[in-house]
DNA sequence: TATCTCATGTAAACTGTTACATGATTTT
DNA sequence: AAAATCATGTAACAGTTTACATGAGATA
């Protein structure tokens, strides 16, 4: 299971809660990894049983009280052995997709409109990710090398969003061409 | 649940046993949907005691019986149903920029590794997608109609995986490059 | 006054994976 | 003789989603 593996990767990082890790899901690999904090809460659970993190409770004034994680040597082993594990294949199951496919039952609008929808979400996710990309810039290349992993998988996702977007202009052209 | 739809827009265009389904999704949707022969088998099950489909047993000479489904006046009112709603954003999760992420922990030979590996498996999908397209693009404009739609989608892997190949020869290069 | 963010969780339902099981025909 | 393909499934487990639940402080 790589979620759990996900959540190592972030405390072997830092140290954080439940509700930290959440953040930093969607803040740092919201293109790439999605967990909700149900999930997350559930598997911190077992890899507290399973000894690879510890736990200590910190009380904050004014706000609930934190459960702060920190990884064990054990879980920082099962994570480098997990590295070393070749990754499976990447699983896609993409409804747009799909309702393209059997598109010839509905109006072109009904697809366009959907196609639409994601654009505009893919077009804000690029502007974030290209503004992350220009922060790692303008970093001094000493400062750079903490954040050279990270950057490739954001190259990742600048990639995957701009073509999405090629993709979509295309499809778009194509099916309003169509009539 | 899409893989429900998924299955009704297969079973729309043309009846099919379980067997088939998985076949077809592995021809035609392979990399856009992905589902086991289990799942599919558990799903049938589903659709047929909510009357969206209905199964037929036939013989085969020498071979086992199959059971062919067929898509109900029901299932067909359900699936343009759902075509109508609007698609949740894709979700993705990938392990390997997982495990970019976290790389310091290993040697840039393990991530390289893997890289590699993953490339070599989407340059033998690149192929048989471009293959696939070239069939389209050699049939006269009349021939082409009732494959537009299924097109599009072809399109969309051509572009994910010529995006995904480019991305790891970049990353390759910078992952060498740091050592 | 209402909504958002902080912060944690449980329970039920649903979906997906892995392993097991069977057995005939066809191809190498 | 072995492996692949045809063809169907069950059972146990793992993982995900949705709904519910609570409550404080900060912001609009």
């Amino acid at each position: 299971m790589a979620l759990k593996h996900a959540i190592l990767v972030l405390l072997e990082q830092q140290p954080g809660s439940g509700y930290d890790l959440h953040k930093r899901f969607q803040q740092h690999m919201g293109f790439f990894w999605q967990a909700s904090h149900q999930q997350i809460y559930q598997q911190l659970k077992g890899l507290l049983t399973d000894g690879l993190i510890v736990g200590q409770d910190k009380q904050q004034q004014g706000k609930p009280d934190r459960k702060v994680y920190h990884i064990t040597d054990s879980g920082k082993q099962e994570l480098i052995g997990w590295m070393h594990q070749l990754s499976k294949p990447l699983k896609i199951n993409d409804t747009l997709l799909v309702k393209l496919y059997g598109g010839h039952l509905v109006d072109s609008e009904v697809l366009l409109r959907d196609l639409q929808q994601q654009q505009d979400s893919y077009r804000k996710t690029l502007a974030v990710l290209q503004q992350l990309e220009q922060q790692y810039q303008a970093l001094a290349e000493s400062q750079k090398q903490p954040y050279r992993l990270p950057y490739l998988t954001l190259r990742r996702g600048i990639y995957h969003v701009q073509g999405w977007l090629a993709w979509a202009e295309e499809a778009s052209q194509l099916l309003s061409d169509w009539q």
